[in-house]
DNA sequence: GGTGTAATTATGCAAGTGTATAATTGAGGC
DNA sequence: GCCTCAATTATACACTTGCATAATTACACC
């Protein structure tokens, strides 16, 4: 008997456009982008590769509005981590928190950073999106310090904001990248320690509420 | 008449070794490993394909030496800082400063670590040089702090170590990533004031001297 | 100056890549 | 139930990849 052809269900181009960009993001994670292939991604969607030409006018594309879709998802969640507390302090050590324990401190993420960073730099939308994104997430973290007392002018909240940051980067590279050298929470508390330094003040430990989606 | 044979000049082992390794680098660093491909070492080193199986029994064996080759220079940079001063606060200064300007905050740089980290945490090889070299890079940090005045014991010495190496990893990061984002030498400045707030005092600004290799 | 031999190049190959195009088939409207 | 048409699959193609192997050639040694 011949081999039959591949049943299938008709499906909505979001639900399929989503389906395939989770694909891309899950393999680039994991692998990075070499193993990202056409076929690896229509086979980690449950579909075959021609549809990835039906919904995207390339693979280029493709990988283009996955990492749009990556930085979206990763400034969503970030902004909603602060309404969990009112007190700026509080508020601040809940968002240095958040970067330090997963699933944004995680190999995975890191992997996704990483598998990214060459496209990036050659694709001049994806380079803009990439600015945007990190430019938000600091003035963000700027807004934060500047609710707090005794921290000076505008120029000087730019540079802590730029210091903290550092410190809330660095902590989750070292991290994610090297998870057996550090003990469970230890990235965590130290974050908050040198933020707080930096700052001039103490942060508290928030609640061990993690960061999570529907 | 016929294309004629490509002429060659006989080079010694190492030499030739050293020039693939340095080739392989260089397109890590430029396009990330997707472009690093056999024809384009070959090419960039000067020699035919065929050469690169005569010197290492695969591409991946010359990738991992590639990177082996790349930590051990990396580590040995970072060593020679430290010998530009004798008074504590001014080796710890230097050690920071070194890392934020270039040639090691570079986008170059950051190309390479990024290029490499999926290969890292597939091959167990890669990926203990990974843990050596970074864990040796913050046990120096970590002796330049125990060498200043007032930083409590080794369990505090070791937390002041990861603290500061966050600081130092993460602005590495934002400027590597986003040069066009900060103004010359803001960094550096950011980062000795982030690591003194961080230890309690104050890190006087190294000289312009760069970290140049002879 | 020949001669051996190891370094180097040239050629070929099977597997995998992204993409174009044609062939099928699921599902809603009548 | 049938028809229509877009969603999906299947197939084919040109190109690239890493690697194996055979053919050359530079150079040390006598």
């Amino acid at each position: 008997m011949a081999e039959e052809r591949r049943k299938f269900r008709r499906e909505g181009e979001e639900r399929r456009r989503d389906a395939l960009i989770s694909a891309a993001l899950e393999l680039i994670a994991e692998g990075g982008p070499g193993v990202a292939t056409v076929r690896a991604i229509a086979d980690r969607a449950g579909v075959t590769p021609g549809l990835i030409r039906h919904y995207f006018s390339s693979k280029e594309e493709l990988t283009r509005e996955a990492y749009r879709a990556l930085m979206e998802r990763m400034s969503s969640d970030n902004a909603a981590v602060l309404d969990r507390a009112a007190d700026p302090r509080a508020r601040l050590a809940a968002f240095v928190a958040a970067a330090l324990r997963p699933p944004v401190m995680d190999a995975a993420r890191m992997g996704l950073w990483a598998g990214f960073i060459h496209q990036v730099r050659r694709d001049a939308a994806m380079a803009a999106v990439h600015a945007e994104t990190y430019l938000a997430y600091r003035d963000r973290l700027q807004a934060l310090i500047a609710a707090l007392p005794g921290t000076g002018d505008a120029a000087r909240q730019r540079a802590l904001a730029i210091a903290c940051n550092g410190v809330i980067d660095g902590l989750w590279l070292e991290g994610s990248a090297l998870p057996e050298a550090f003990a469970a929470g230890e990235l965590e508390r130290i974050g908050l320690d040198a933020v707080g330094a930096i700052l001039g003040l103490d942060l508290p430990a928030p609640s061990e509420q993690t960061e999570d989606r529907p």
